[in-house]
DNA sequence: TTATCCATGTAAGAAGTTACATGATTGA
DNA sequence: TCAATCATGTAACTTCTTACATGGATAA
């Protein structure tokens, strides 16, 4: 799957130009798949040469044109056998665990810092997600935003119950370090 | 981040070869983090020529060299610096919620194979996680698989309870598609 | 005997990001 | 006046994956 699909995938939801289709990956895919105006041009470009979609543009008074796509009938059989695949596994990218796992190494107030945010961060995420939720009526909007909400709601929980473990290992790594530094003061 | 880093933060844990920080990456940094030997062993003779890693052959009989790693302090230090960044956000690429999204293009049965699909490799990852949970002392260790089990038993409890929300629709959609070409059979 | 593990590496290519160019409009 | 929104696009660059090359050892 890539960022031709994610815009094929995107343009059943009703026609859109790429500027659109960027706010809508922002708002419904929050969170499970980005792609830039750089992927996003050239993508749609590139389906439009192959006759995925249509483009019809819309002259807009004190605004560039716009380009608005909509998919054709091709566009929606190569969609669908794309879908068809089995799904591969989710590729998760957390620089946060990371840093988790090297703490020992972090000022243990770094360290606080970082899960505090991470809290905050999820916090937003929620709402987001709960907002998406009450806003929707499909099943499967219902279900993706719900699957948000509750992941978020584990990780932060999870946050919260279970920092000290990593708190105290980088308190700890930090008073041996200080240990250390005063044995050679001394010598 | 990236695999440099990543390599440098394995070899914190103990010198290593190529070989080895991918094994070690796929058990520890299971599903948070991961990295190909063509894109390791690249990495690696980069930092050796920057001073972060040194490098000792270890002769074996009836195998290959193995070039066995081990952190400069120079390399810690780069680690140290490039872990004192504030983590970016995870970043997620789920082909299978993308696949839920769109499920009303799908026939119902193929969307309830992917999710079961989805729910037998959720229960793989815990086990995974669970058994790591058990082997491990560190807290950072701890705090990471925990962290790995909360979130996959949260999310295969989500799709048991909520998988007909997409089902229904799937299913839905599949019925008025069939109505549709009756209509069609009948002129 | 077929696959998997061990062990390192390269080269080609995919896929994307970032930064830039352009430029008016609108809200703080 | 400063930032953000709308709107499209290109080019350079980064980063990683895939596939290949090599080859013995071991387990099913």
């Amino acid at each position: 799957m890539d960022v031709r699909t994610l815009c094929l995938g995107v343009l059943t939801l009703g026609d859109a130009s790429g500027y659109e289709i960027k706010k809508k990956l922002e708002e419904e895919f929050a969170h499970f798949y980005d792609a830039s105006f750089g992927s996003i041009y050239p993508a749609l470009n590139k389906l439009q040469t192959e006759g995925m979609v249509d483009c019809t543009y819309e002259a807009q008074s004190k605004r560039p044109d716009k380009k608005v796509y909509n998919l054709t009938s091709e566009g929606r059989l190569a969609l669908v056998k794309e879908l068809s695949d089995h799904p591969s596994p989710d590729r998760i990218r957390s620089e946060f665990i990371v840093m988790m796992l090297f703490a020992r190494l972090l000022p243990a107030s770094h360290v606080s810092q970082v899960i505090d945010d991470r809290i905050a961060s999820f916090e937003k995420s929620i709402n987001k997600f709960q907002a998406l939720c009450d806003g929707k009526n499909s099943g499967t909007s219902l279900f993706v935003s719900g699957y948000g909400v509750a992941i978020y709601e584990t990780a932060m929980k999870y946050l919260q119950e279970n920092r000290h473990l990593v708190e105290a290992e980088a308190l700890l790594a930090q008073v041996q370090d200080n240990r250390i530094n005063e044995f050679d003061a001394a010598d």
